[in-house]
DNA sequence: TGACAGATGCAACTGGTTTGCAATAGCGTG
DNA sequence: CACGCTATTGCAAACCAGTTGCATCTGTCA
């Protein structure tokens, strides 16, 4: 788990440039950012930070996630349940299909729209500053039933 | 404002055949959804509204706005801020582009990124059952306009 | 006009997120 | 390594959009 390491090291780095403490919190929130692979919402990270330290509470997590969101360490999304989630920012952009029976999150990014976006946006005499694209889908029974896939 | 009193017997057609009743409140919430051309959260409603009547309680437009939902005769968004915005259904679907500096909202509709998505969805073994498109965005100063910028 | 279920106003409540405050603990200095 | 300054924390209270229980009121239909 390297991956891991590295990308808790990235995530201290940037709190060490900004001038801010490394504190036991903040370690321990910043690992178990990193090792998330989905996107968790403030009380799981909570949750999931708390079995390693009882004595964290949640609203550290709330002001840690407002300094990594500032930071640009991570991004903050809110789907259409509303609540906040998260996930560390160090990868290429890319929007979210959701799907509506399991609450699943599957990333996907396309080009071919981001350019589209900026088409129209030119259009109407605007330049896009940041964009929101959620498709919220059903999943379709495989066709032909072949096994395997993922 | 013809427009806007075929719009309300519009509401209150769809709200008659659902077996609702009409009451003045109901009948002034009506109104004031039909002539906004914005895009008002409850409060905005509620405080248009309440300058008719001033009974009228905010929870009752919480109350509308949900049966009114459920109904299909207005949409909900919850741009970034979190708050939900309504505006009435009786036009083709679109998107939003908000202007990051006023808040103003522009419509849009771009058959091309429709197609788009449900060619990812598809790929992706799904099929969509709705979306999220808003595109966040600043003006661009008029090109023929001389004017320094940027 | 009367009866009754649906609708309203009010206040209390919810759930996610933020904040004031006193106590604690990083981190640079001596 | 101990010291001190200030950032950070935990806790509880506060916040805010939205919802809900309840007693009262009012459309609607006979």
């Amino acid at each position: 788990m390297t991956g891991i390491d590295q990308r808790v090291a990235g995530f201290e780095g940037q709190l060490r440039d900004a001038g801010l403490r490394m504190t036991q919190q903040r370690r321990l929130i910043l690992r178990v950012l990193a090792e998330a692979d989905d996107h968790p919402d403030a009380k799981g990270i909570f949750t999931r930070a708390f079995a390693q330290d009882p004595t964290l509470s949640l609203s550290t997590v709330y002001r840690t996630m407002k300094l990594l969101e500032t930071q640009g360490a991570i991004e903050r999304h809110a789907f259409e349940d509303g609540v906040s989630r998260y996930e560390h920012a160090d990868q290429q952009h890319h929007d979210h299909l959701i799907d509506v029976e399991s609450g699943q999150v599957v990333e996907f990014s396309s080009p071919e729209i981001e350019a589209l976006q900026a088409k129209i946006a030119a259009e109407l005499g605007y330049e896009i500053v940041r964009h929101r694209l959620e498709l919220y889908g059903r999943k379709i029974p495989a066709p032909g039933k072949r096994r395997g896939r993922r």
